[in-house]
DNA sequence: CGGGTTTTGTCAACCGGTTGCCATCATTTG
DNA sequence: CAAATGATGGCAACCGGTTGACAAAACCCG
């Protein structure tokens, strides 16, 4: 806790410099290097490679280091060795609910291991979206892609480049990690099946999301199955506005039972049907993707087919920080068991009307 | 479009090199100065300096440039500039909604003007928040620190470093950003007090926060006005749990209306509630503050004192950007409007017990 | 047409680390 | 006790830009 001496003697020759340089944390490992009587390039060694300096010297150094609180600059670092320790995460819609667990995950198991997160938005458009991954590309050691919307070719040359983990998507020779919905959804299905439905209606999301089309095959094959019918159904924004506008498809379409691509489109749904009187579960039932916070908000709280988009969020800076520290770089696709959340929006279907 | 032309018949010597140099974006301003036959430093000033060189070497080199597919190397510029443009954003809780439209705001007027951002959460822990400044302290230009919970001192002595901008919280000489509670509060109390409320609870959040105290003094204030009387009640929690948890006291309070400091506390509140019997207004009248995410998904929706969190993102965003390009650097608070969210949690007691 | 001013480009130092190579010194061994 | 071996620290080049100082070239004017 000793003062660090400032040179307060110091003529002011050349005045006052850009900013106070009193508590600043420039110590350079010059200033180390001059203190502890070595040279800088001992310094450096000491600080990152282990055993490379006797332990006497390794103490002195440290000592000093703490002493001037020393912080490594880490673009100086960054310019020689070209690791940055930092990782970037673009999401498609950061209003999403759906990446908000993406987004921790990551955080956290960044952080974790001393990395930083950078963050950016493509807001649904593939151009905004491989501007921001070339933009980012420069300053980071790799990049996850949530729910990209630029296509397969572009992925693959921005892989070739630095390492890049894709969530909520499959591309050939990209590791990815992505949510298997085939559990999840014959669950639903099942229950649904069991409840005496026979007509299910899927929502779907936009047209150039992969997941929704993986979500679609699931309840046409759960359907198959259980020998339900399944019709498709399209949306216009996968967004609670956008479920309140199939409100009057879904009705005309005769099924007792709707998945939707989102928790958003189920719980807009759900508000337009009731509003026009409907009873859910009773008249029909309501199932969602993903458990998004405040699914259970609502009243009945919303069944749905649980992502866990959290552990995604992990698993994929996981997979980035192995990639980098050389353990084994694989490709594959890595997935991730979904599970029927039963809650309040479906069950039974009541004989009354 | 023309291919960059691969030197293909450049004789291997030296194998592999590190990555693949083909269509790696590691051309340099040296790449470009030979090409356009001129100095690097007449580059560097063509490609950053206006109007610095002719404008007929500024086509030589841009065109130069667009050919190599040139992108400058952030760490190569931030080193002798001390610029990185990018800034930090620490959330106490990224699990928790409030912070998502922060984190929106200040992302979109971030990449608007250029800048990247990066996240880091303190996990609603003061030291942990701490440790995370200061390492975000060397990379960064500037910092947001929405809802900080360090103290006083630790946040002004980082704002004497670097430029920090503070949401959430109102700290002596570190300009901030602010929600501005009152407004919204004594509309609250002022629908309350008309329908016939006279006994009305706040349910305050963590101590350590800084914004529940405001908001605790201006029920109080909104109250004295009205002349209604005003309890206080405490939380575990800021959380739909911790809300839960609330419910017995708010009971035994006698109150007939409560405005609890968050929304997610008013949503388990609520929950709790109506689980006992309890109906929501008719009973009791619940009102909330932020109007998170799906604030409006629960039946019936929540009425809730808005404060305009990605606004505060934005402003935030916005007076660290213009602090860094020198106009004015104005130490103040900002104050961000408050509103009434009237919606259906809240109204007149029917008088039946 | 000469001298002065302005434009344009070059040189070289610098930001703060990292790292290959070599010199030195200590230690071990024959 | 000398030679071999290994541990340790120093030197200097390098990463890729930026920038102050200065020289060369271009332009201006009387």
């Amino acid at each position: 806790m000793t003062e660090p001496q400032t040179p307060d003697t110091a003529p002011s020759t050349g005045s006052v410099k850009k900013h106070a340089r009193d508590g600043k944390s420039n110590a350079t490992i010059y200033d180390i290097a001059k203190m502890a009587g070595v040279n800088a390039s001992t310094v450096s060694r000491a600080l990152s490679k282990p055993g490379r300096v006797s332990s006497k010297t390794q103490k002195l150094i440290e000592d000093a280091a703490a002493e001037l609180n020393y912080q490594v600059n880490p673009f100086a670092r960054a310019l020689p060795t070209g690791k940055t320790n930092t990782f970037g995460l673009i999401v498609a819609d950061i209003t999403n609910p759906t990446f908000f667990d993406i987004i921790r995950g990551a955080e956290t198991t960044a952080t974790g291991r001393d990395y930083t997160l950078v963050l950016a938005e493509s807001a649904e458009s593939s151009a905004t979206e491989l501007t921001a991954a070339r933009r980012l590309m420069a300053t980071v050691d790799g990049l996850i892609l949530a729910s990209p919307r630029m296509d397969d070719d572009n992925i693959r040359a921005l892989a070739r480049d630095k390492p890049v983990v894709v969530i909520n998507r499959e591309v050939e020779g990209v590791p990815c990690v992505v949510p298997d919905v085939n559990k999840g959804i014959s669950e639903a299905v099942r229950s649904l099946a069991a409840n005496g439905h026979t007509k299910v209606a899927y929502v779907a999301g936009p047209p150039q999301s992969w997941m929704s089309e993986r979500r679609w095959e699931g309840v046409q094959a759960a359907c198959d199955w259980s020998r339900l019918k399944a019709v498709r159904l399209e949306s216009t924004k996968p967004t609670v506005d956008g479920g309140r506008k199939t409100a009057r498809d879904v009705r005309a379409s005769g099924a007792t039972a709707v998945l939707t691509y989102n928790d958003l489109l189920a719980i807009g749904l759900m508000q337009e049907l009731q509003a026009a009187g409907v009873v859910v579960p009773d008249h029909i039932s309501i199932i969602g993707f993903d458990d998004i916070f405040g699914a259970d908000f609502t009243t009945p709280p919303l069944t749905t087919v649980r992502s866990p988009l959290g552990e995604c969020g992990e698993a994929a800076a996981k997979r980035l920080l192995d990639f980098l520290h050389g353990s084994g770089a694989q490709t594959g696709t890595l997935s991730v068991e979904t599970e029927l959340v039963l809650r309040g929006s479906s069950g039974r279907i009541l004989p009354a009307k």
